[in-house]
DNA sequence: GCTCATGGGACAT
DNA sequence: TCCCATGAGC
């Protein structure tokens, strides 16, 4: 359940921030919240076995959401189940399969809402359903990743490698994985998140719980302690208890002994062993290397983990079965090929952005000639008047690039185009027959001067979005009953979009402020059950409005001030503009290719250029870069037992013996194997695949292992300046985005993150070989005097030395929490 | 004052 | 499934 009561109490660092703060950066995105949510909408559907993918529309929804506020999502999928999460499946199929029964005698009886309690409780997501959000995302060019066991881990994996840099989820956990930037309860509708920064922990100011003189592993301890995924707590301690023991005693096994000793509580056999393991989950558990393809730890252990731990932390996979795994061609739970569930659910490319076409074919002069609205948009186009170019949506757009569905070997893309342009066509010309749209003009109504376009060798028109955008829920556009104000208040926001995204799309587009060359952009329809994937700009977006930026309209500075007031604060919107500028390269340093899944078929060939973060101002006058320093922080507090080993924990197994809560279990790797082909006749069939949808979803997937989302309440917080995610020039960069991997550029990603490593935190000799991850050192949430404790030394490998109270570390002259070498 | 168990409501549309 | 409020027990 994540680490009970965290979440509030991390309350006084959270920020309610717009999206829109964060745009240029790419954000991972724990794929399994938006799912769940998803399946709320189609419960009954789900169980009882009829093929629907409205998950895939409500991710995908908040996938635009993102870009749409310049955020390049990168999303990460739960993987198999880690030994250490192995829970009470048993019970829980048994709950699902009496909702499934309540909910359809109650369906049998025409009870649809009450069936439909029922329904939503016997659902869950699995892997099949992961894969049709993953088809979407790869239509649409989206980074994503199956994570080889749990997505908190990759995602930690992503953002210490520079990958991204914060994360959208509801899992405390991430915090404990030693996440930098993390980002609770996205509201889509006000385009905003909760962000805590690991930064600002030692700034926590609630009761009972201060993290101030803190390390990042007595932090993560005291979660532990706590209560976590990994290990129940000893019963009658919480949150507070650990802190403040923690505090007293530094290391958990001083605590356990402590508690021990004390006699009032029971500490269950082995739990020390235990925590060593759970501790172990955080720091070295198994993820996939993107760059070398391949397994990897979230942070190497200093030696080689003994069997049990090994198994604990997620065995390891060769490198083949690796990479189906990530990018979803194989079943991370049974590691065999992936089922598609949904076969007639094909996500097809990308439709252009119009405004995205206007924004970067207008110059900076442009401004307010020709104001592109909403509605001069779809009005029917001038006769004689050039027509709007589709760009292609990126990922087809790289010089020698992929083509979406191309590398699937089960169709090309050109092949698609005339497929499509020829129902096209058809639908026109029925169309043309009958009511003519006022917004959605034919081809030939509105397309007078659209250059011809070559496709296949033959010449074809030219195609604008077209009706079939009307299919889609999400994108009706305005009717003439539309009350004017709104009509109004839509353009007045789409001007402001207009501009920003002119600016965020040229880099995309790999152009500089001219006018984007027209391409091919097939028109295509969406089978049922899927939205027409345009990002975000629909009549029923959520928020269509434009997010607040200090080049705003005057509509949308008034909607800040809305906001303001809503958040019942008075500065954050003026304080809290993009966290730090574009245009500051003092420190940039040289972009890394660094390979993820983009989507080219079986091969998962896409790159995308990623720039290392460049190091952050001071902050609060310190000279360190604080969330840097962090990234590296991940040794084991392990370490600091062994310092302070005294010989008797061995001997605390004194308890009566009970059954270890977290038992290893061996790990299945079945030889993957092709599905048996089926012989029945096709109603027979039809049926039969229903129910073995019905069975998938009904078996559940995540909480086999790591249900878990205890994200505590966290409410409208402390209002403060800027400082939380760093703004980074990532992702894709003008000069293109699809280069391959090459040693070269592993050399680099290894030599960049050396050199972010502070001289002084640098092993003297200079030989030792690092790893990005390498634990090299350790920070303390805190005073940044240079303190020379007594007695304990320091270790020769950089780790913070605590005095034998710990908390005599916050009485620093200076009472900023900062982080501290020794 | 802290922990823990429990029950109701929301989730999205 | 998660979040929140509430109340009992220590």
């Amino acid at each position: 359940m994540g680490i009970s009561g965290l979440l509030p109490a991390l309350k006084s660092i959270s920020t309610r921030r717009h999206l829109s703060e964060f745009a240029g950066q790419t954000l991972g995105v724990d794929a399994y919240v938006w799912l769940h949510r998803g399946i709320f909408t189609c419960a009954t559907q789900l169980a009882t076995g009829k093929e629907t993918t409205k998950y895939v529309d409500y991710a995908m929804h908040r996938v635009r959401l993102l870009r749409h506020h310049g955020i390049e999502p990168y999303i990460v999928f739960d993987g198999g189940p880690l030994p250490a999460k192995k829970g009470t499946e048993g019970d829980r199929q048994a709950r699902r399969a009496e909702h499934l029964a309540l909910g359809n005698a109650l369906a049998a009886q025409g009870k649809s809402t009450q069936a439909r309690e029922h329904y939503v409780k016997c659902v869950d997501v699995t892997p099949q359903m992961a894969k049709q959000l993953i088809k979407a995302l790869q239509a649409e060019g989206i980074s994503y990743i199956v994570a080889p066991y749990e997505a908190d881990a990759q995602l930690a994996y992503l953002e210490a490698q520079g990958i991204i840099s914060g994360i959208i989820t509801e899992d405390s956990d991430l915090l404990v994985f030693g996440c930098r930037n993390v980002l609770y309860k996205m509201d889509a509708v006000s385009a905003t998140a909760e962000c805590i920064s690991q930064a600002d922990f030692p700034r926590i100011t609630s009761d009972g719980i201060s993290l101030h003189g803190f390390s990042l592993a007595q932090f993560r301890a005291m979660a532990i302690l706590s209560g976590c995924d990994y290990l129940p707590s000893i019963p009658g301690i919480g949150l507070k208890t650990a802190c403040s023991l923690l505090r007293k005693w530094r290391t958990a096994e001083q605590v356990v002994r402590v508690i021990r000793m004390e006699g009032k509580k029971s500490v269950p056999r082995g739990y020390l062993d235990n925590f060593r393991l759970a501790e172990k989950c955080f720091l070295h558990q198994r993820v996939y290397d993107p760059v070398n393809e391949r397994l990897i730890h979230l942070t190497e252990p200093d030696g080689e983990l003994d069997e049990a731990a090994n198994a604990y932390v997620g065995p390891d996979m060769n490198p083949a079965l690796a990479k189906r795994v990530a990018v979803g061609d194989a079943d991370p739970i049974s590691l065999r090929p992936m089922v598609d569930i949904c076969p007639s659910f094909v996500p097809r490319v990308l439709k252009p952005l119009p405004f995205v076409v206007n924004g970067v074919g207008r110059k900076a002069n442009d401004k307010g000639k020709g104001k592109a609205t909403i509605l001069s948009f779809f009005a029917p186009a001038k006769p004689g008047a050039p027509s709007r170019a589709p760009v292609v949506p990126i990922i087809n757009s790289v010089p020698g690039g992929m083509v979406v569905g191309k590398a699937s070997g089960k169709r090309s893309l050109a092949e698609e185009v005339d497929r499509d342009i020829a129902a096209k066509r058809k639908r026109l010309d029925e169309e043309s027959r009958g009511a003519q749209s006022r917004f959605f003009p034919s081809s030939r109504q509105g397309n007078a001067g659209s250059r011809p376009l070559e496709v296949d060798g033959e010449e074809i028109e030219e195609l604008v979005a077209g009706p079939s955008r009307l299919r889609g829920k999400e994108n009706v556009p305005l009717d003439d009953e539309e009350d004017e104000e709104v009509v109004l208040e839509v353009e007045e926001d789409l001007e402001a979009d207009l501009q920003w995204d002119s600016l965020s799309l040229m880099a995309l587009s790999g152009c500089n402020g001219d006018v984007a060359e027209p391409q091919v952009e097939p028109e295509v329809e969406q089978e049922e059950g899927y939205i027409s994937p345009t990002p975000s700009r629909s009549r029923d977006t959520e928020d269509l409005s434009s997010p607040i930026r200090p080049t705003d309209t005057p509509r949308s500075q008034k909607r800040m001030k809305l906001e303001k007031d809503v958040a019942g604060t008075e500065s954050e919107v003026d304080l809290d503009v993009l966290s730090s500028p574009p245009d500051a390269p003092a420190r940039r340093v040289p972009l890394l290719n660094l390979n993820v899944f983009r989507y080219s078929g079986l091969q998962p060939e896409g790159n995308v250029l990623v720039a290392a973060s460049p190091e952050r101002e001071g902050l609060l006058g310190a000279d360190v870069d604080l969330l840097d320093s962090f990234g590296d922080e991940r040794t084991s507090d392990i370490d600091c037992f062994e310092d302070d080993k005294t010989g008797d924990d061995d001997d605390e197994e004194e308890e009566e013996e009970t059954e270890p809560p977290l038992a290893v279990e061996e790990s299945a790797t079945p030889t993957p194997s092709p599905p048996t082909p089926f012989d029945g006749d096709m109603e027979e069939r039809a049926a039969l695949e229903s129910a073995a949808r019905a069975e998938v979803v009904a078996a559940g997937w995540r909480d086999r292992w790591a249900l878990s989302k205890d994200a505590g309440r966290v409410g409208l917080s402390t209002m403060r300046p800027p400082g939380g995610l760093r703004r980074r020039e990532t992702t894709i960069t003008p000069t293109g985005r699809h280069f391959p991997i090459g040693r070269a550029i592993r050399q680099h990603l290894h030599a960049q993150a050396d050199a972010s490593v502070p001289a002084r935190s640098k092993p003297g000799s200079g030989k030792v070989k690092q790893t990005p991850l390498q634990s090299r050192r350790s920070l303390t949430f805190f005073d940044p005097m240079p303190m020379k404790p007594k007695g304990t030394g320091t270790s020769s490998r950089g780790r913070v030395s605590l005095p034998a109270d710990g908390g005599d570390l916050s009485r620093g002259p200076n009472r900023f929490a900062q982080f501290s070498y020794s």
